[in-house]
DNA sequence: ATTTAATTTAAACATTTGTTTAATTTCGTG
DNA sequence: CACGAAATTAAACAAATGTTTAAATTAAAT
C-alpha cells in the first residue's frame, strides 16, 4: 500500500519547490495547482487544506529521513574519522533535501502555525545524540579536548551550511558560482571541508 | 530634519516585530495597524504600500547599522584579541537587532520580492573585509594558519548564531532557557564564547 | 480669526485568497 | 456493457487582503 500516488507526489514536489522559494504564506494554492497542471480543487481533494498539504509534505519527507549516521560510533575507524564522516554525511543529506529543510527552518522559527514537528525533532535529537557519543568517545581516548560546549557543535556545523545556503546569491557572487552545479560542487568540497577543519580544530586543540 | 516622526517609528517597530514573528506575507496591514493603534489607511498614507513599509524599515534599521568593527584592525592589541573583539561586537550587535536581522535573512533568501538590499549588503561586505584584514594581519605575523578558507569564516560565525536563534524553542528546551533574559544571557556568554573558541582553534591550529 | 495644509477616519474598492459545490468525466469491476 | 466509485472540472463562495476615496478633524500658517 502506497501512502501517496503519483499525482499526489507531483503536487507535493511542486509545493516543496514553491514553498522553499516564496515561503508558505507567499505561495497560493492556485499557483501550486497551475504549476502542477492540476485543478485547484485537487489540492483540497487530496490533502484537505493548504496546512494539511504542508503536513503531508513534512510526513512525506521525514519518512525517508532515516540516515546512516547512527551506526558511525560503532565503526572501526578513529574518532577524527568518525567526526569527518558524520559531517560529510549530514551535510550531504541536508543538501540533497535542501528545499525541504529550507521550509522546515522557516516554519519552525515562525510562531504562526501550530504544527507538529515532533517526528522531525526526534530525528534531529537522535543525530545530536550520535554526535555527542562520537565526541565522548574521542574525549575518553584523550584525543578530543574536554573544554568545549558540546551543545553548540551542531549549530556550528549546520549553521555554517544554512547561512551559506540562505545567502546563496551573495556568496555566489563573491565566489563566482554561476550555476547550480558549481554551487553544489562548492558545498560538496570546499564547504564540507571547511566545516570538518573547523570542528576538528576545535575538538583537537580548544583551550 | 527627521526622517521618520514618532507615529511612523511606532508603525515601523510594530511591523518589525510582527514581520519577524510571522513573516512578511504572514502579516497583514490590518494586523499592523490594529497593534499600532492607528487606522489602516495610515500605513499607505505614511509609507505608500506594504512593500515600501518594509523598505522603510530596512532603511530605518540599516541607517544605524554603522558599527565599531571597522577600527579593530588598527587597535594596539594582538590578532587573537582582535578576532575575539570582532566576534563579540558583531554577535552582540546582531542580537540587539535580532528581529530585524531575522526579517532580512528571510527576505534575502526569498526569490519573491525584488528588493533593494544594497545598503545592507554594503555593510556586510565592509564587515567581511574587516575580518579578512584581521586574519591577514595574524597570518603575516605567523600566528594564524594559512590553510583556511577565509570566505567561510563569516558563515561559521553568523551561521552558528542564526541557527541557534532560529531553533530557539529547541535549544531553549534542552538548555533550560525559560525566559528571554536567560536566552540572551546564554548568547552573551556561552554562545559567543563557543564561537570565539571555535574560530580561534581554527585560525591557530588548522591543518 | 481665517485659511491652508496635514492628519485621521470609516467606508468602499477591486483582487486574491482558501475552500466548497455540483456537475461531468474517467476508470475499474462485476 | 453497465454500474458505481474515484477523479476532475468550472463555477461559486465567503472571507481576507492591499489600497483608495472622500469626508471629517486637527494643526499650522497667515
Amino acid at each position: 500500500m502506497e501512502l501517496f500516488n503519483d499525482k499526489q507526489i507531483n503536487i507535493l514536489q511542486v509545493a516543496e519547490k514553491l514553498f522553499s522559494e516564496k515561503g508558505f504564506d507567499g505561495t497560493s494554492i492556485r499557483e501550486i495547482s497551475k504549476t502542477a497542471n492540476v485543478n485547484v480543487a485537487m489540492v483540497s481533494y487530496y490533502f484537505g487544506s493548504k496546512e494539511k498539504l504542508l503536513e503531508s509534505l513534512i510526513f512525506y519527507r521525514t519518512s525517508d529521513l532515516k540516515n546512516k549516521l547512527e551506526t558511525i560510533p560503532e565503526e572501526k575507524i578513529t574518532a577524527v574519522e568518525k567526526i569527518e564522516k558524520f559531517i560529510a554525511l549530514y551535510i550531504q543529506r541536508i543538501h540533497e533535501n535542501r528545499a525541504f529543510h529550507h521550509i522546515l527552518l522557516f516554519e519552525i522559527s515562525s510562531n504562526k502555525r501550530a504544527m507538529d514537528f515532533e517526528s522531525f525533532t526526534k530525528v534531529k535529537k537522535t543525530n545530536i545524540k550520535t554526535l555527542e557519543k562520537i565526541i565522548q568517545q574521542g574525549q575518553s581516548e584523550h584525543i578530543f579536548k574536554k573544554e568545549i560546549n558540546i551543545h553548540m557543535i551542531i549549530p556550528t556545523i549546520l549553521g555554517t551550511y544554512f547561512y551559506f545556503q540562505m545567502n546563496k546569491p551573495f556568496f555566489g557572487e563573491i565566489l563566482n558560482l554561476g550555476s547550480e552545479k558549481e554551487h553544489t560542487n562548492y558545498v560538496q568540497f570546499e564547504l564540507i571541508n571547511h566545516i570538518k577543519q573547523t570542528i576538528k580544530s576545535l575538538l583537537l586543540h580548544a583551550n
